[in-house]
DNA sequence: ACATATCCATACATACATGAATGTAAAAGG
DNA sequence: CCTTTTACATTCATGTATGTATGGATATGT
Protein backbone atom coordinates (compact mmCIF):
# COMPACT_ATOMS: atom_id res chain seq x y z
CA UNK A 1 0.00 0.00 0.00
CA UNK A 2 1.36 3.20 -0.54
CA UNK A 3 1.66 6.42 1.63
CA UNK A 4 -1.20 8.60 1.75
CA UNK A 5 -1.45 12.39 2.26
CA UNK A 6 -1.95 13.64 5.26
CA UNK A 7 -5.61 14.16 5.56
CA UNK A 8 -5.99 10.81 4.52
CA UNK A 9 -3.53 9.50 7.32
CA UNK A 10 -6.26 11.37 9.95
CA UNK A 11 -8.78 10.04 8.25
CA UNK A 12 -7.58 6.44 8.70
CA UNK A 13 -7.14 7.11 12.01
CA UNK A 14 -10.18 8.00 12.51
CA UNK A 15 -11.34 5.12 11.03
CA UNK A 16 -9.43 2.92 13.16
CA UNK A 17 -10.84 4.47 16.34
CA UNK A 18 -14.28 4.34 15.14
CA UNK A 19 -13.57 0.46 14.23
CA UNK A 20 -12.47 0.22 17.37
CA UNK A 21 -15.66 1.97 19.31
CA UNK A 22 -17.54 -0.89 17.52
CA UNK A 23 -16.04 -3.87 18.24
CA UNK A 24 -15.15 -3.11 21.73
CA UNK A 25 -19.17 -2.43 21.99
CA UNK A 26 -19.82 -5.79 20.53
CA UNK A 27 -17.16 -7.76 21.98
CA UNK A 28 -15.62 -6.22 24.33
CA UNK A 29 -12.53 -4.90 25.25
CA UNK A 30 -10.63 -8.20 26.18
CA UNK A 31 -12.35 -10.71 23.44
CA UNK A 32 -10.69 -8.12 20.49
CA UNK A 33 -7.69 -8.39 18.86
CA UNK A 34 -6.06 -5.52 17.06
CA UNK A 35 -6.65 -7.57 13.83
CA UNK A 36 -10.04 -7.67 14.25
CA UNK A 37 -10.28 -4.13 14.68
CA UNK A 38 -8.06 -3.22 11.48
CA UNK A 39 -10.00 -5.47 9.77
CA UNK A 40 -13.24 -4.20 10.29
CA UNK A 41 -11.97 -0.83 9.45
CA UNK A 42 -10.49 -2.05 5.78
CA UNK A 43 -7.03 -2.22 6.97
CA UNK A 44 -4.61 -4.09 8.89
CA UNK A 45 -2.71 -4.04 12.18
CA UNK A 46 0.78 -2.11 10.99
CA UNK A 47 -1.83 0.81 10.07
CA UNK A 48 -2.90 0.37 14.10
CA UNK A 49 0.75 -0.21 15.11
CA UNK A 50 1.72 2.77 13.25
CA UNK A 51 -1.18 5.06 14.56
CA UNK A 52 -0.71 3.45 17.93
CA UNK A 53 1.26 2.48 20.62
CA UNK A 54 -0.99 -0.61 21.67
CA UNK A 55 -3.92 -1.55 22.88
CA UNK A 56 -4.18 0.50 25.89
CA UNK A 57 -2.60 3.66 23.66
CA UNK A 58 -5.65 2.93 21.21
CA UNK A 59 -8.09 2.84 23.83
CA UNK A 60 -6.69 5.85 25.52
CA UNK A 61 -7.15 8.01 22.45
CA UNK A 62 -10.90 6.40 22.12
CA UNK A 63 -12.21 7.75 25.35
CA UNK A 64 -9.95 11.10 24.94
CA UNK A 65 -13.21 11.58 21.92
CA UNK A 66 -16.00 12.13 24.26
CA UNK A 67 -14.64 13.81 27.54
CA UNK A 68 -17.07 16.14 28.85
CA UNK A 69 -16.39 17.67 32.38
CA UNK A 70 -19.90 18.42 33.93
CA UNK A 71 -18.36 22.48 34.12
CA UNK A 72 -18.16 22.54 30.39
CA UNK A 73 -21.32 20.94 30.30
CA UNK A 74 -22.77 24.06 32.23
CA UNK A 75 -20.26 26.70 30.25
CA UNK A 76 -22.28 25.55 27.17
CA UNK A 77 -26.11 26.37 28.17
CA UNK A 78 -25.26 29.42 29.03
CA UNK A 79 -26.48 29.64 32.21
CA UNK A 80 -23.95 32.34 33.97
CA UNK A 81 -26.46 33.79 36.02
CA UNK A 82 -29.27 31.44 36.77
CA UNK A 83 -29.88 30.47 40.26
CA UNK A 84 -27.81 27.04 41.42
CA UNK A 85 -30.51 24.71 41.42
CA UNK A 86 -31.35 26.19 37.93
CA UNK A 87 -27.91 26.01 37.06
CA UNK A 88 -27.85 22.00 38.47
CA UNK A 89 -30.90 21.30 36.28
CA UNK A 90 -29.38 22.42 33.43
CA UNK A 91 -25.87 21.13 33.54
CA UNK A 92 -28.04 17.81 34.42
CA UNK A 93 -30.28 18.14 31.17
CA UNK A 94 -26.76 18.64 28.91
CA UNK A 95 -25.21 15.83 30.32
CA UNK A 96 -28.29 13.33 29.50
CA UNK A 97 -28.70 15.00 25.57
CA UNK A 98 -24.97 13.93 25.40
CA UNK A 99 -25.79 11.05 26.81
CA UNK A 100 -28.40 10.17 23.96
CA UNK A 101 -25.39 10.88 21.15
CA UNK A 102 -24.20 7.53 20.00
CA UNK A 103 -21.09 8.15 20.18
CA UNK A 104 -21.07 9.13 23.67
CA UNK A 105 -23.24 6.13 24.44
CA UNK A 106 -21.04 3.51 23.12
CA UNK A 107 -17.92 4.49 24.50
CA UNK A 108 -19.26 5.06 28.02
CA UNK A 109 -20.57 1.45 27.69
CA UNK A 110 -17.63 0.56 26.36
CA UNK A 111 -15.89 2.02 29.74
CA UNK A 112 -18.93 0.74 31.96
CA UNK A 113 -19.64 -2.38 31.02
CA UNK A 114 -17.74 -3.81 28.19
CA UNK A 115 -13.34 -3.47 29.70
CA UNK A 116 -11.83 -4.69 32.53
CA UNK A 117 -8.03 -2.90 33.51
CA UNK A 118 -5.27 -4.01 31.02
CA UNK A 119 -1.76 -2.26 30.28
CA UNK A 120 -1.71 0.80 32.59
CA UNK A 121 -5.39 1.27 31.93
CA UNK A 122 -7.90 1.26 34.83
CA UNK A 123 -11.24 1.95 34.05
CA UNK A 124 -12.43 2.25 37.23
CA UNK A 125 -10.05 4.99 37.97
CA UNK A 126 -11.28 6.90 34.84
CA UNK A 127 -14.96 6.43 36.20
CA UNK A 128 -13.32 7.75 39.80
CA UNK A 129 -12.33 10.65 38.15
CA UNK A 130 -15.47 11.78 36.06
CA UNK A 131 -17.59 11.04 39.40
CA UNK A 132 -15.28 13.21 41.17
CA UNK A 133 -15.15 15.98 38.77
CA UNK A 134 -19.10 15.95 38.47
CA UNK A 135 -19.19 15.85 42.79
CA UNK A 136 -17.08 18.39 42.99
CA UNK A 137 -19.35 20.77 40.82
CA UNK A 138 -22.27 19.33 42.25
CA UNK A 139 -21.15 20.54 45.67
CA UNK A 140 -20.14 24.29 44.72
CA UNK A 141 -23.91 24.91 43.55
CA UNK A 142 -25.54 23.16 46.32
CA UNK A 143 -23.42 25.58 48.98
CA UNK A 144 -24.25 28.55 46.62
CA UNK A 145 -27.94 27.15 47.25
CA UNK A 146 -28.02 27.01 50.78
CA UNK A 147 -25.88 30.52 51.44
CA UNK A 148 -28.92 31.79 49.45
CA UNK A 149 -31.40 29.96 51.29
CA UNK A 150 -32.83 28.07 48.93
CA UNK A 151 -32.59 24.99 50.25
CA UNK A 152 -35.22 23.08 52.79
CA UNK A 153 -34.43 23.94 55.81
CA UNK A 154 -32.25 21.44 58.10
CA UNK A 155 -30.85 19.85 54.88
CA UNK A 156 -27.64 20.11 54.85
CA UNK A 157 -26.16 20.97 51.66
CA UNK A 158 -23.32 18.19 51.35
CA UNK A 159 -26.44 15.63 52.16
CA UNK A 160 -28.02 16.98 49.18
CA UNK A 161 -24.96 16.98 46.59
CA UNK A 162 -24.61 13.71 47.64
CA UNK A 163 -28.71 12.52 46.77
CA UNK A 164 -28.37 14.30 43.47
CA UNK A 165 -24.70 13.01 42.52
CA UNK A 166 -26.02 8.98 43.53
CA UNK A 167 -29.36 9.55 41.40
CA UNK A 168 -27.93 10.88 38.57
CA UNK A 169 -24.93 7.82 38.67
CA UNK A 170 -27.35 5.10 39.15
CA UNK A 171 -29.85 6.49 36.68
CA UNK A 172 -26.67 6.51 33.95
CA UNK A 173 -25.62 2.43 35.12
CA UNK A 174 -28.89 1.90 35.11
CA UNK A 175 -30.06 3.29 31.84
CA UNK A 176 -26.28 1.97 30.29
CA UNK A 177 -27.38 -1.37 30.86
CA UNK A 178 -29.86 -1.32 27.94
CA UNK A 179 -30.14 1.92 26.23
CA UNK A 180 -32.54 1.07 23.83
CA UNK A 181 -35.24 0.62 26.93
CA UNK A 182 -36.40 4.21 27.55
CA UNK A 183 -34.86 8.15 26.85
CA UNK A 184 -32.58 8.53 29.88
CA UNK A 185 -33.36 12.47 28.99
CA UNK A 186 -36.83 12.33 29.68
CA UNK A 187 -36.50 10.00 32.56
CA UNK A 188 -33.53 11.64 34.05
CA UNK A 189 -35.59 15.06 33.90
CA UNK A 190 -38.43 13.83 35.30
CA UNK A 191 -36.40 12.69 38.07
CA UNK A 192 -34.14 15.78 38.67
CA UNK A 193 -37.51 17.88 38.73
CA UNK A 194 -38.53 15.50 41.32
CA UNK A 195 -35.88 15.56 43.49
CA UNK A 196 -35.02 19.34 42.95
CA UNK A 197 -38.41 19.91 44.10
CA UNK A 198 -38.22 17.78 47.46
CA UNK A 199 -34.86 19.50 48.12
CA UNK A 200 -35.73 23.12 47.58
CA UNK A 201 -37.82 25.47 49.56
CA UNK A 202 -41.09 24.90 49.69
CA UNK A 203 -41.90 28.11 47.17
CA UNK A 204 -39.54 27.39 45.38
CA UNK A 205 -40.82 24.65 42.78
CA UNK A 206 -38.17 23.38 40.59
CA UNK A 207 -38.46 26.17 38.66
CA UNK B 1 -2.36 -37.62 42.64
CA UNK B 2 -5.05 -40.08 45.01
CA UNK B 3 -8.50 -39.92 45.15
CA UNK B 4 -9.92 -38.22 48.32
CA UNK B 5 -12.81 -38.30 50.11
CA UNK B 6 -16.23 -36.74 48.87
CA UNK B 7 -15.28 -34.00 52.16
CA UNK B 8 -12.07 -33.55 50.91
CA UNK B 9 -13.40 -33.13 47.31
CA UNK B 10 -15.50 -30.83 48.33
CA UNK B 11 -12.74 -28.68 50.38
CA UNK B 12 -10.77 -28.57 47.27
CA UNK B 13 -13.73 -27.30 45.50
CA UNK B 14 -14.61 -24.22 47.94
CA UNK B 15 -10.53 -24.01 47.83
CA UNK B 16 -11.01 -22.93 44.03
CA UNK B 17 -13.89 -21.22 44.50
CA UNK B 18 -11.81 -18.57 47.57
CA UNK B 19 -8.77 -19.09 44.49
CA UNK B 20 -10.82 -17.61 41.70
CA UNK B 21 -12.40 -14.85 44.04
CA UNK B 22 -8.86 -13.47 45.13
CA UNK B 23 -7.23 -13.67 41.33
CA UNK B 24 -10.14 -12.49 39.89
CA UNK B 25 -10.43 -9.39 41.98
CA UNK B 26 -6.57 -8.59 41.47
CA UNK B 27 -6.09 -9.22 38.32
CA UNK B 28 -9.43 -8.80 36.38
CA UNK B 29 -11.52 -11.96 34.73
CA UNK B 30 -10.35 -12.41 31.41
CA UNK B 31 -6.87 -11.30 32.26
CA UNK B 32 -6.52 -14.48 34.46
CA UNK B 33 -6.11 -17.93 33.28
CA UNK B 34 -7.35 -20.73 34.75
CA UNK B 35 -3.68 -22.52 35.59
CA UNK B 36 -3.24 -18.90 38.17
CA UNK B 37 -6.47 -20.10 39.89
CA UNK B 38 -5.53 -23.48 40.26
CA UNK B 39 -1.89 -22.94 41.12
CA UNK B 40 -3.09 -19.84 44.04
CA UNK B 41 -5.47 -22.92 45.56
CA UNK B 42 -2.18 -24.74 45.56
CA UNK B 43 -3.76 -26.77 42.53
CA UNK B 44 -3.55 -27.50 39.22
CA UNK B 45 -5.47 -26.98 35.75
CA UNK B 46 -6.50 -30.69 36.30
CA UNK B 47 -8.31 -29.94 39.21
CA UNK B 48 -10.35 -26.74 37.84
CA UNK B 49 -11.52 -29.31 34.37
CA UNK B 50 -12.66 -31.57 37.09
CA UNK B 51 -14.69 -29.39 39.24
CA UNK B 52 -16.00 -27.51 36.95
CA UNK B 53 -16.83 -27.34 32.98
CA UNK B 54 -14.50 -23.80 31.92
CA UNK B 55 -14.22 -20.58 33.04
CA UNK B 56 -17.91 -19.66 33.08
CA UNK B 57 -18.79 -22.19 35.00
CA UNK B 58 -16.74 -21.23 37.51
CA UNK B 59 -17.64 -18.09 37.20
CA UNK B 60 -21.46 -18.97 37.56
CA UNK B 61 -20.56 -21.59 40.66
CA UNK B 62 -18.53 -18.32 42.22
CA UNK B 63 -21.31 -15.95 41.38
CA UNK B 64 -24.17 -18.85 43.24
CA UNK B 65 -22.46 -18.57 46.59
CA UNK B 66 -23.34 -15.05 46.81
CA UNK B 67 -27.30 -14.35 45.40
CA UNK B 68 -29.11 -11.73 47.96
CA UNK B 69 -32.58 -11.16 46.36
CA UNK B 70 -34.05 -7.88 48.10
CA UNK B 71 -37.06 -9.75 49.60
CA UNK B 72 -35.21 -12.05 51.17
CA UNK B 73 -33.12 -9.35 53.12
CA UNK B 74 -36.15 -7.97 54.08
CA UNK B 75 -37.53 -11.23 55.47
CA UNK B 76 -34.43 -11.81 57.66
CA UNK B 77 -35.14 -8.46 59.34
CA UNK B 78 -37.91 -9.80 60.48
CA UNK B 79 -40.19 -6.52 59.91
CA UNK B 80 -43.05 -8.32 58.58
CA UNK B 81 -45.66 -6.20 60.08
CA UNK B 82 -43.95 -2.59 59.71
CA UNK B 83 -44.89 0.06 58.11
CA UNK B 84 -43.90 0.20 54.15
CA UNK B 85 -41.19 2.74 54.66
CA UNK B 86 -39.68 1.61 57.35
CA UNK B 87 -39.63 -1.86 55.59
CA UNK B 88 -37.69 -0.02 53.25
CA UNK B 89 -35.61 1.30 55.56
CA UNK B 90 -34.83 -2.09 57.02
CA UNK B 91 -33.93 -4.14 53.50
CA UNK B 92 -31.62 -0.85 52.53
CA UNK B 93 -29.90 -1.81 55.75
CA UNK B 94 -29.69 -5.14 55.62
CA UNK B 95 -28.24 -4.93 52.18
CA UNK B 96 -25.57 -2.80 53.15
CA UNK B 97 -24.87 -4.83 56.21
CA UNK B 98 -24.23 -7.81 53.22
CA UNK B 99 -22.10 -5.32 51.29
CA UNK B 100 -19.24 -5.01 53.58
CA UNK B 101 -19.22 -8.22 54.07
CA UNK B 102 -15.75 -9.55 52.50
CA UNK B 103 -17.12 -12.05 50.39
CA UNK B 104 -19.52 -10.03 49.06
CA UNK B 105 -18.22 -6.62 48.05
CA UNK B 106 -14.95 -8.74 46.55
CA UNK B 107 -17.64 -10.99 44.21
CA UNK B 108 -20.10 -7.75 43.62
CA UNK B 109 -16.55 -5.49 43.02
CA UNK B 110 -15.69 -8.57 40.00
CA UNK B 111 -19.29 -8.77 38.94
CA UNK B 112 -19.57 -4.80 38.46
CA UNK B 113 -16.18 -3.72 37.75
CA UNK B 114 -13.27 -6.56 36.72
CA UNK B 115 -15.41 -8.39 33.83
CA UNK B 116 -16.49 -8.10 30.65
CA UNK B 117 -18.77 -10.59 28.84
CA UNK B 118 -17.15 -14.05 27.74
CA UNK B 119 -18.92 -17.54 26.84
CA UNK B 120 -22.33 -17.68 27.71
CA UNK B 121 -21.95 -15.37 30.58
CA UNK B 122 -23.13 -11.55 30.49
CA UNK B 123 -23.00 -9.41 33.67
CA UNK B 124 -24.51 -7.13 32.04
CA UNK B 125 -27.85 -9.56 32.40
CA UNK B 126 -27.34 -10.44 35.66
CA UNK B 127 -26.63 -7.01 37.02
CA UNK B 128 -30.42 -6.18 35.66
CA UNK B 129 -31.75 -8.75 36.96
CA UNK B 130 -30.79 -8.00 40.52
CA UNK B 131 -31.71 -4.47 39.83
CA UNK B 132 -35.24 -5.59 38.48
CA UNK B 133 -35.92 -7.61 41.58
CA UNK B 134 -35.28 -4.02 43.73
CA UNK B 135 -37.16 -2.30 41.95
CA UNK B 136 -40.18 -4.38 41.88
CA UNK B 137 -39.85 -5.16 45.87
CA UNK B 138 -39.19 -1.09 46.21
CA UNK B 139 -41.92 -0.34 43.90
CA UNK B 140 -44.66 -2.63 45.89
CA UNK B 141 -43.48 -1.02 48.99
CA UNK B 142 -43.79 2.48 47.93
CA UNK B 143 -47.18 1.68 46.34
CA UNK B 144 -48.58 0.54 49.80
CA UNK B 145 -47.22 3.92 51.36
CA UNK B 146 -48.94 5.70 48.98
CA UNK B 147 -52.14 4.00 49.84
CA UNK B 148 -51.83 4.72 53.32
CA UNK B 149 -51.54 8.12 52.98
CA UNK B 150 -47.51 7.85 53.73
CA UNK B 151 -45.87 10.09 50.71
CA UNK B 152 -45.98 13.72 50.44
CA UNK B 153 -48.42 14.97 48.85
CA UNK B 154 -48.48 15.16 45.04
CA UNK B 155 -45.54 12.82 44.87
CA UNK B 156 -45.87 10.25 42.41
CA UNK B 157 -44.84 6.60 43.99
CA UNK B 158 -43.73 5.41 40.59
CA UNK B 159 -41.22 8.51 40.68
CA UNK B 160 -40.60 7.93 44.50
CA UNK B 161 -39.77 4.04 43.99
CA UNK B 162 -37.12 5.46 40.81
CA UNK B 163 -35.62 8.02 42.81
CA UNK B 164 -35.02 5.56 45.78
CA UNK B 165 -33.77 2.66 43.49
CA UNK B 166 -31.01 5.42 41.40
CA UNK B 167 -29.70 5.99 45.20
CA UNK B 168 -29.04 3.11 46.01
CA UNK B 169 -27.84 1.98 42.66
CA UNK B 170 -25.83 5.23 42.70
CA UNK B 171 -24.57 5.04 46.25
CA UNK B 172 -23.79 0.94 45.18
CA UNK B 173 -21.47 1.90 42.13
CA UNK B 174 -19.46 4.91 43.99
CA UNK B 175 -18.57 2.63 47.10
CA UNK B 176 -17.32 -0.33 44.91
CA UNK B 177 -15.18 1.78 42.92
CA UNK B 178 -13.02 2.47 46.37
CA UNK B 179 -14.48 0.37 49.08
CA UNK B 180 -12.12 1.16 51.89
CA UNK B 181 -12.44 4.97 51.10
CA UNK B 182 -15.69 5.20 52.95
CA UNK B 183 -18.24 2.62 55.07
CA UNK B 184 -21.28 2.31 52.51
CA UNK B 185 -22.96 1.08 55.62
CA UNK B 186 -22.97 4.60 57.39
CA UNK B 187 -22.94 6.93 54.12
CA UNK B 188 -25.44 4.72 52.50
CA UNK B 189 -28.02 5.11 56.49
CA UNK B 190 -27.23 8.80 56.05
CA UNK B 191 -28.61 9.16 52.56
CA UNK B 192 -31.65 6.69 52.71
CA UNK B 193 -33.11 8.29 55.86
CA UNK B 194 -32.45 11.92 54.52
CA UNK B 195 -34.43 11.08 51.29
CA UNK B 196 -37.19 9.02 53.55
CA UNK B 197 -37.41 12.37 55.24
CA UNK B 198 -37.61 14.48 51.85
CA UNK B 199 -40.37 11.64 50.33
CA UNK B 200 -42.40 11.11 53.48
CA UNK B 201 -45.41 13.14 54.59
CA UNK B 202 -44.28 16.13 57.31
CA UNK B 203 -44.89 14.75 60.33
CA UNK B 204 -43.57 10.85 59.63
CA UNK B 205 -39.66 11.81 59.92
CA UNK B 206 -37.87 8.52 58.77
CA UNK B 207 -38.70 6.35 61.25
C1' DA C 1 -11.50 -58.21 49.08
C1' DC C 2 -12.31 -56.83 44.71
C1' DA C 3 -13.70 -53.95 41.01
C1' DT C 4 -14.80 -49.58 39.92
C1' DA C 5 -15.55 -44.95 40.01
C1' DT C 6 -13.51 -40.84 41.71
C1' DC C 7 -10.17 -37.03 42.18
C1' DC C 8 -6.58 -34.88 40.54
C1' DA C 9 -1.81 -34.32 37.99
C1' DT C 10 0.60 -34.46 33.71
C1' DA C 11 1.32 -34.16 28.92
C1' DC C 12 0.11 -32.67 24.49
C1' DA C 13 -2.20 -30.60 20.44
C1' DT C 14 -4.32 -26.52 18.85
C1' DA C 15 -5.24 -21.79 18.44
C1' DC C 16 -4.56 -17.11 18.73
C1' DA C 17 -2.61 -12.57 19.92
C1' DT C 18 1.22 -9.82 20.38
C1' DG C 19 5.17 -7.10 18.94
C1' DA C 20 8.94 -6.55 16.20
C1' DA C 21 11.14 -6.81 11.78
C1' DT C 22 10.96 -6.04 7.20
C1' DG C 23 9.12 -4.53 2.70
C1' DT C 24 7.34 -0.82 -0.20
C1' DA C 25 5.27 2.76 -2.82
C1' DA C 26 4.08 7.32 -2.77
C1' DA C 27 4.11 12.04 -0.65
C1' DA C 28 7.16 15.84 1.23
C1' DG C 29 10.94 18.54 1.16
C1' DG C 30 14.91 20.82 -0.80
C1' DC D 1 14.40 15.62 -9.70
C1' DC D 2 16.30 13.22 -6.21
C1' DT D 3 16.34 11.92 -1.44
C1' DT D 4 14.09 11.05 2.69
C1' DT D 5 10.13 10.18 5.37
C1' DT D 6 5.77 8.62 5.84
C1' DA D 7 2.02 5.35 6.03
C1' DC D 8 0.92 1.48 5.82
C1' DA D 9 1.10 -4.18 4.53
C1' DT D 10 3.30 -8.55 5.31
C1' DT D 11 5.82 -11.93 7.68
C1' DC D 12 7.74 -14.21 11.54
C1' DA D 13 9.04 -15.55 16.28
C1' DT D 14 7.35 -15.93 20.73
C1' DG D 15 4.32 -16.50 24.47
C1' DT D 16 0.27 -18.07 26.46
C1' DA D 17 -4.48 -20.01 27.15
C1' DT D 18 -7.52 -23.64 26.17
C1' DG D 19 -9.37 -28.29 25.97
C1' DT D 20 -8.62 -32.99 25.99
C1' DA D 21 -6.48 -37.30 26.71
C1' DT D 22 -4.25 -40.08 29.69
C1' DG D 23 -2.26 -41.94 33.98
C1' DG D 24 -2.32 -43.21 38.74
C1' DA D 25 -3.58 -43.78 43.44
C1' DT D 26 -7.17 -44.38 46.62
C1' DA D 27 -12.14 -44.21 48.46
C1' DT D 28 -16.07 -46.42 48.04
C1' DG D 29 -19.70 -49.82 47.18
C1' DT D 30 -20.84 -54.60 47.30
Amino acid sequence: MARRTKAEAEATREALLDAAEEVFFDNGVARTSLEQIARHAGLTRGAVYWHFKNKADLFRAMLDRVRMPFEELVAETGASHASPLETVRLGFQQSLLRLEQPRYRRVLAILIHRCEFFGDIDPCAIQTEMAGECLDALGGYFADAHRLGLLKEGLDPEIATRLVQAILSGLFHDWLRDPDAYSIYERGMVLVDAQLSLIGRDQAKAA
